[in-house]
DNA sequence: TTCATTCCTTGACATCATGTCAAGTTGACA
DNA sequence: TGTCAACTTGACATGATGTCAAGGAATGAA
């Protein structure tokens, strides 16, 4: 993989997903050199910008907590139903653990193009992820007529984003059980013929 | 009101608002004053902070496009499901107009606390209209039992957020006409009894 | 006419974060 | 002993925000 040292690589990262995890996105490379016990210049050599770091640091949790193990559920899933909600159980936890990381991500979307392109690829694989569900459903004839398979997976997408989670948990102060129960509940309101 | 001249203030709003609505969030205030044909000075002794350039940019727009009027339908409908109706189409219409300048204000709400405390305010104005709807459904019995007030209004406050019309108008491709139909639609079935 | 005030200009400067560059240190391994 | 990779220190360029100081030009009142 790489010539440096891959043990400074992951304290690099865990200390950044430390301080990221404490809520501030605007954390600077000074500060997660300092908090892994580094000079500056030393992150500079295994991260070049402040986006690698944080993509970096996003590939990592993803691999530490196994993203495709998670999924394998809603895969195997026999129904449609079964699929959404393995789906919404999979990406709902997948959320809380990622949630640091993706603030920050997302807030300097605007600026830095190849933060924006990494992000953009998981929210599409995401998209794909609610797709394959919304096709089952529509596969045992349980999606709603009111919506192509299409509309209903913008809907499913759009309804499982991010952004919805951080503002039912964190401002609305759900639960993330509650959020997780309640999400699925409008999922199936929103996608299931009654 | 302000002692400096009125017209250099809104030719200034003029400028941002036509410069943000073209789609870049992050607008520099040497932008703004060039594109107002001033000095960067000059916009400084008008808006000493790029917050508050932005957010005179936002009440500009909400006196512009009358947002009170506006709403007046939502708050004379006679039933719930009449009003939340009416809320949505003056809500949705609305974030038509402003989204440029929601972009620009929310992404710099990690980082500026004057940002972040105005466009709180916003939202809590929006939620209060959420949760007039939601309780002039449930005044109607029109609500459905599956939640309480303050849930659906959760629900409706996250259904109806800048962020879904964004994903679902920019990304998904809907026209805003469609994001209107079918966001209507997704609140009855969420929340309408049925 | 003169004087003051308001709005604006020019231009220098402080600050702060990112990212670059150059030179030197240290420990392991051949 | 010498080399190499990982790291250190420290200086520097860049680009944005925001500040400061001094001056110019129009307006309106004494």
């Amino acid at each position: 993989m790489s010539s440096k040292s891959p043990e400074t690589k992951s304290r690099i990262l865990d200390a950044a997903i430390s301080l990221l995890e404490s809520g501030d996105v605007s954390i600077r490379m000074a500060d997660v050199a300092k908090a892994t016990g580094i000079s500056r210049q030393a992150l500079y050599l295994h991260y070049p910008t402040r986006a690698d770091l944080l993509i970096g640091a996003a590939r990592y949790l993803e691999d530490i907590n196994d993203m495709e193990a998670r999924l394998a559920p809603s895969r195997a899933a026999k129904t449609g139903v079964e699929r959404l909600d393995a789906y919404i159980k999979a990406w709902g936890d997948w959320q809380l653990e990622i949630h640091g990381i993706a603030r920050a991500l997302m807030a300097m979307m605007p600026t830095d193009e190849a933060a924006a392109a990494a992000w953009n690829d998981r929210m599409r694989a995401h998209r794909e992820g609610c797709e394959a569900a919304v096709k089952a459903l529509s596969k045992d004839g349980d999606l709603t007529p009111d919506y192509s398979v299409r509309q209903a997976t913008d809907i499913l997408w759009t309804l499982l984003s991010i952004r919805n989670w951080e503002q039912l948990t964190r401002q609305c102060g759900w639960s993330h059980k509650r959020y997780l129960a309640t999400t699925r509940d409008m999922a199936r309101k929103l996608l299931v013929v009654s």
